[in-house]
RNA sequence: GGGCAAUUAGCUCAGUUGGAAGAGCGCCAGAUUCGCAUUCUGGAGGCCAAGGGUUCAACUCCCUUAUUGUCCA
């Protein structure tokens, strides 16, 4: 490197292999601080000038700005552009992977970017070893230049100035390492700047690409330079760990509030070792701060009782600040997902407060971290109340679950015996980690071991149950290399039908495992399925295609049938209408109702995934909560406001850089879309998507939009499902039809049915009731009479009908035909009389103080007769109670004891009898007290034969107990 | 994206190898009291999340679905 040899630099080798460059004759060793013996920044700090947080990045720009770099806005942390990876970790991860690959313009050909990243791999590291962030700002240096354009000296020029006149760091307190990164397919060189055991920046030369014929040097050549704005703050200040160098207002309340007994002498001491207690890479983390605190000529609980309060401090306010930028950028706290990374730093803050008991809400600390950094991400602000909201949902589930956690714990306790299994099978189901049971075994004075391998050991656990995933059948076609993309008229216009195509390509194959006809034209205007957009219907000259997909950049129809044309061809290629206006309007009330969600809800919604078929479509949307019957109505008003107002969809296919530009990141509501031109689907006011469907004109094409249910489909995710255009009519239809069997059914008129369902289920219920506990039935009862009316329209009829029997709109009838014949049966049981039993006559006294009845019931369920048994042993408890159900295939026997029997032990029905039925081929069985089984007997004759012999047997069995 | 757990009275939860659905709190009534609190007695309140399967018999076993929670990537 000619710069550093000008500079008066050398390379030597350090131990660990790498290679290095210093002006330091003497220096053998590399800066990483394994190597170099700690973090050494603290101790007469090197740095000539004092930059804040902010005054980092205002050096930068002041040095590099002049030097041709746009200093431009940060992009959102979390990447929806950008389809490998959820959240932003990285600066150059704003412009991967189009840019990169040069799909896409960048902003500039070289610019700089405070960008806010998150990280979640360190999170037990944050607060300890006083070097670790979960959010943090990488600024970058970037340069997309041709190879004949890139300078490679100049950029490295461009950063060493930065630091020496910039941060006024002397050339003598860095060493430069030589290193090589790779990514994504494509590498470089790279040198990383050390002084004093920190890494402060690494750039990165992108040049070359890894292809299957060897390295290939990129068209477009990168330059990838990330500093860490924390690490230079921490580092130009001196101050005893990143923290207080990066938000000192923020630590100033949360020191007030804690009254915490700081002591930032000790912790400038241990921060010189706080690396050792890095989790990532100490075996036993105990035996590691007892190596700390052998250093500081600390016992490790007095280091501990001094330095965790700090620590706690710190982790709040480190944590508040990645809420802050990714709840405010519209990721939510999960259980699953990226969403969870939120939800455990969060519980980690929070834990810290309750630990301590600091009266500390994250909502105000992300509220100061706001104010503290509004002179350079002004944005944040904006947000506040939603992110406040977003916490405080997420305060109430973190409350409940630790409510929940201590319950089951105490019952652990109280139980004993908590082995190895229980402990990881706790921690994995319910979130409870082992130090929260020891500690609670301790005050029961119960000794719990904790496995050392704990955490192995659960992880091993999900490696022995995740499975591959499964994949789908991909299509496989032999095309001619030569072959251009399909072109797509689709976007034209959605009422465009008919097109003509010259035929490219046929291929007999199999699609989704059925068999076709693949052919591709040179162009078309039959929509693939994509963007959660069901594909077109139609036909091609004539011949049915019920498929059609996409397949690189050509979109392939599945012809039902041998097509009699052959490539060369002209084809004419017809949509179905209905079909295609249907997708049309279910398309554009998607967005339709994406924007009044979040008219509705809040600036939070994002689409999360969207489908789109000829009878329904639905919309996941972000949502910390599920959403109340109000809410859902108001989305649906606000939806069919906008229908009402009939406002034009404009659709325009521009440069993404320029529409990025113009509508921000909220434009990938569907995730990202490749492409250097992207289309663009606006409803001017109220919602921008980069979507690549098939658009209505005008909102008012879409007549009415109807939500038909919404189900939160995970934590922070709610879907709406609903139906748009013609489809409504149909659902409607068909409700109605449901309507009107039911009136039939119900002998009702249509505005009666609400409450002679609610009536028929409350008077079979009672009508039940009233049988097995023997009382007296009212007339009323027996008959359904109730004259009432409510006037809803039909889908709200639906609505409460389906909540009324907790069903689908599908079950509706079914449910009311079983409903409806449960009721006759036991109306016509009621009627029958058959349950009074009259028991002077028909007991049997078979001695003293045993009596026996043995009866018949038609018509009864099991579960009945149990019930009717129960009653009627309430008043007679020293009776054998035998019943039998006869059915089509013979004789459901039961038989009870009474509860004064029980006790004197009289007889044990359930073997005895289970015994006796054998002999008749009957099953059964039961205890002590209980018998009940089926005996296979259908003769009337040999029925009563089998309930005489029976009887004899059980006299003979409580006689001969007698004698014993 | 995947794994695991839970779902029983208005609430918090028990329920043994399949064999008669329970407790505490709350609610209602009666007694005690000048009245309230308290205490005592009695009572109401359950499609055991939904659907299917196995079985003579399912809260219990198996499958599917829904909901809630949790862990991992």
């Amino acid at each position: 490197m000619n710069v550093l040899n000008e500079k008066g630099f050398h390379r030597e080798q350090c131990k660990c292999g790498t290679y290095f460059w210093t002006t330091d004759q003497d220096r053998k060793v590399c800066g990483d601080p394994v190597c170099s013996g700690g973090f050494d920044v603290i101790q007469n700090n090197p740095a000539g000038n004092e930059l804040s947080f902010i005054g980092v990045w205002e050096k930068i720009v002041e040095i590099l700005k002049p030097r041709g770099y746009k200093p431009i806005n940060r992009y959102p942390v979390v990447a929806r552009w950008n389809p490998t990876t959820e959240f932003t970790i990285a600066s150059i991860a704003a412009f991967q992977p189009y840019v990169i690959t040069g799909e896409a313009e960048p902003p500039a050909k070289k610019l700089v970017i405070p960008q806010f990243c998150l990280r979640f791999g360190d999170i037990e590291n944050v607060g300890i070893t006083g070097s670790h962030c979960t959010g943090f700002v990488m600024i970058g240096q970037h340069v997309f230049v041709s190879p004949d354009e890139w300078n490679q000296s100049e950029y490295f020029r461009d950063i060493y100035d930065f630091l020496v006149d910039g941060v006024g760091l002397a050339k003598e307190e860095f060493v430069i390492h030589e290193d090589a990164w790779a990514g994504g397919g494509s590498y470089g060189p790279c040198m990383e700047f050390f002084s004093r055991g920190v890494e402060l920046f690494n750039q990165v030369y992108t040049m070359f690409e890894q292809t299957p014929d060897g390295d290939k040097e990129l068209d477009l050549k990168v330059l990838d330079m990330g500093l860490g704005q924390e690490r230079v703050a921490w580092f130009s200040q001196g101050t005893p760990n990143i923290y207080e160098a990066i938000f000192p207002k923020v630590l100033k309340k949360l020191k007030e509030i804690t009254q915490i007994d700081e002591d930032l002498d000790l912790y400038r001491r241990f921060s010189r070792y706080s690396a050792y207690l890095n989790i990532d890479e100490v075996e036993d983390i105990d035996k590691a701060w007892e190596e700390v605190g052998k250093k500081l000529n600390l016992e490790p609980s007095t280091l501990k009782e001094k330095i965790l309060p700090m620590t706690g401090i710190y982790s709040i306010a480190e944590h508040a600040r990645a809420l802050l930028f990714a709840i405010s950028d519209g990721k939510l706290p999960s259980n699953v997902g990226g969403g969870y990374n939120l939800r455990a730093i969060f519980r980690r803050a929070v834990s810290f407060a309750d630990r301590f008991g600091w009266d500390i809400k994250l909502n105000d600390v992300a509220k100061w971290h706001a104010e503290e950094l509004y002179d350079i991400f002004p944005e944040v602000s904006d947000h506040l109340d939603e992110v406040s909201r977003v916490l405080d949902v997420e305060y109430r589930k973190y409350y409940k679950n630790k409510k929940k956690a201590k319950k089951l714990i105490k019952k652990l306790i109280k139980d004993g015996n908590i082995t190895e299994d229980i402990l990881i099978q706790l921690y994995d189901s319910n979130g409870i980690n082992p130090e929260m049971i020891i500690e609670a075994g301790k005050k029961h004075d119960i000794k719990i071991k904790k496995p050392d391998d704990f955490y192995n050991k659960v992880v091993e656990l999900h490696e022995q149950k995740e499975q591959i995933h499964q994949t789908y059948v991909e299509l496989s076609l032999d095309l001619p290399s030569e072959l251009e993309d399909t072109q797509i008229e689709y976007w034209k216009d959605y009422l465009l039908l008919d097109t003509d195509g010259i035929v490219k390509y046929i291929q007999k194959t199999k699609v989704e495992n059925k068999e076709c006809w693949a052919v591709i034209t040179d162009k078309t205007n039959a929509y693939p399925t994509s963007g959660g957009q069901l594909h077109d219907v139609g036909t091609m000259n004539g011949i049915k295609f019920d498929n059609v997909v996409k397949y690189r950049g050509y979109i392939v129809h599945c012809l039902s049938k041998k097509p009699d044309f052959k490539v060369g061809d002209k084809v004419k290629i017809s949509i179905d209408k209905d079909w295609r206006i249907q997708l049309a309007a279910h398309h554009t009330a998607t967005h339709v109702i994406n924007a009044a969600a979040s008219d509705v809800l809040g600036s939070h919604i994002n689409q999360a995934s969207a489908k789109k078929t000829f009878e329904k479509a639905h919309l996941d949307i972000t949502h910390y909560d599920s959403l109340s019957d109000e809410e859902i109505k108001q989305i649906e008003n606000r939806a069919n406001e906008i229908i009402e107002n009939d406002l034009e969809i404009n659709s325009y296919v521009m440069p993404r850089a320029e529409a990025e530009h113009k509508y921000g990141m909220r434009l990938y509501q569907g995730g990202a879309v490749p492409g250097k031109k992207i289309r663009v689907v606006e409803i001017p006011g109220e919602d921008v998507e980069a979507c690549g469907g098939t658009h209505m004109h005008h909102a008012g094409e879409i007549e009415r939009i109807k939500i038909i249910r919404s189900q939160k489909v995970q934590d922070g995710i709610v879907r709406l499902e609903f139906t748009g255009g013609n489809a409504v009519t149909r659902l409607e239809n068909e409700d109605k039809q449901i309507l009107n069997n039911l009136t039939e059914k119900l002998g009702v008129m249509k505005s009666q049915l609400i409450p002679r369902i609610e009536e028929l289920i409350t008077k079979t219920k009672d009508v039940q009731k009233a049988i097995t506990k023997g009382e007296e039935i009212d007339n009323d009862l027996l008959q359904l009479n109730s004259k009432k009316s409510t006037s809803l329209p039909v889908f709200d009829t639906i609505d409460r009908i389906t909540d009324i029997l907790k069903c689908t709109p599908e079950d509706i009838e079914n449910i009311v035909d079983n409903t409806l014949e449960n009721y006759q049966r036991l109306v016509n049981l009621a009627k029958n009389e058959d349950i009074d039993v009259d028991i002077d006559n028909d007991i049997i006294n078979i001695k003293e103080g045993v009596n026996l009845l043995i009866k018949e019931l038609q018509g009864f369920k099991s579960k009945e007769v149990i019930k009717i048994s129960q009653t009627l042993l309430k008043d007679h408890q020293k009776l054998i109670l035998l019943t039998l159900i006869p059915n089509k295939n013979g004789i459901i026997l039961n038989a009870l004891l009474g509860k004064e029997l029980e006790s004197e032990n009289i007889i044990h029905l359930g073997k005895e009898i289970r015994h006796f039925v054998q002999k008749y081929n009957g099953k059964g069985g039961g205890r002590s007290s209980n018998f009940q089984g089926f005996v296979p007997l259908k003769d009337k004759s040999a029925i009563n034969e089998f309930k005489d012999s029976l009887l004899t047997k059980i006299r003979n069995l409580v006689k001969a107990k007698d004698k014993d």
